[in-house]
DNA sequence: AACTTCATCAACCGCTCGCGG
DNA sequence: ACCGCGAGCGGTTGATGAAGT
């Protein structure tokens, strides 16, 4: 068993530590990580040693390259189809380890959050001695029945009133591509920098490839079904609720796995998982949130 | 050239989960 | 049922280099 503290080594792995390490996974493969310690052929915990493996010595790993326009896509995707599940997502990323992706996902997330800083900020200096920005100036878009309700949100996330509460039929749109490629946002601009973009038109980004459900790269692992998703696969509603609730999906074109793989509802967790990354979520007051669980719930099955 | 800002990456930390005793 | 342990995961931090001013 390791002693904590003791001997133990932190920092940057030099050469010849890798080379133990990798004799080590080839003698037992990739398990036994503490043992790697108390045999004294390393001062690593075992934890540091599982990280080193699975991080840089692993085999078919795509180290130093960047992330392609179609990796950037799926994350964005699975993102919002699973929340930070980093490892699951990686999954799905061949040559990717979670680390990658949680990285990828943090820097475009800074990023996002600091260019919407700047325009926020630059608004309040443009709008000093004038009205403040009402909604009359923005972009109207009629309501869409299927996916309004997270429209609102992502209107609300880009205003930094929040005072969608009060009218909810105008919508000051953040067009998501920009979470991929922020800089593309245009934020000198005086005019409304953002248009509206109906749920329907995010995905496509940079003229991607269109996924067929059959052509979405499976998973390195194999993912039991959740039992629920099970049942769900077998229930007779299940069509009806892909009617309902799956044309996001299908739009979207996430694939029939991914669908099957969260339970759906009508619940927010649920309209989180399927249309926006969380993290515009996370700043949300608590009343945002309510407010958002009862527009969904008015739709509960 | 010096300084600042930003992006990227590696690694650590704390927590949870599952398993075996 | 409980406990201890190892493995795994997600969040965070720090180092480093590139780009911008």
């Amino acid at each position: 068993m390791e002693r904590p503290n003791a001997n133990v080594k932190k920092g940057p792995w030099t050469a010849e530590e890798d080379e133990v390490l990798i004799s080590h996974v080839k003698k037992c493969g990739p398990r036994d990580w503490s043992s790697i310690r108390s045999k004294g052929l390393l001062p690593r915990t075992g934890k540091s040693c599982r990280l080193r493996w699975i991080n840089k010595l692993r085999p078919n790993l795509k180290t130093g390259s960047k992330f392609s326009a179609e990796e950037e896509r799926m994350v964005i995707q699975l993102q919002a189809q699973f929340g930070n599940k980093w490892a699951k997502i990686a999954t799905y990323l061949p040559g990717r380890t979670d680390n990658d992706v949680k990285n990828f996902w943090s820097t475009r997330r800074k990023r996002f959050e600091r260019i919407l800083q700047k325009s926020t900020s630059l608004q309040s200096q443009n709008n000093k001695g004038k009205s403040p920005l009402v909604h009359h100036e923005l972009p109207e878009v009629p309501p869409d029945p299927c996916s309004s309700a997270i429209e609102e949100v992502t209107s609300c996330f880009n205003n930094e009133t929040h005072n969608c509460f009060s009218n909810s039929q105008k919508f000051r749109m953040v067009p998501l591509p920009d979470l991929v490629k922020p800089y593309l946002l245009n934020v000198e601009a005086e005019q409304p920098i953002l248009e509206a973009t109906p749920l329907n038109m995010i995905l496509p980004i940079d003229s991607p490839p269109h996924y067929s459900l059959s052509q979405l790269p499976q998973p390195q692992l194999d993912l039991p079904f959740l039992s629920e998703c099970k049942e769900l696969d077998q229930d007779p509603m299940a069509p009806d609720l892909l009617d309902m609730f799956g044309q996001e999906v299908t739009e979207c074109e996430i694939g029939q796995k991914f669908f099957k793989e969260n339970a759906v509802s009508t619940k927010l967790g649920e309209v989180k998982d399927l249309s926006i990354p969380n993290f515009v979520f996370d700043d949300f007051p608590p009343e945002m949130l309510d407010y958002l669980e009862t527009l969904t719930s008015s739709s509960e099955l």
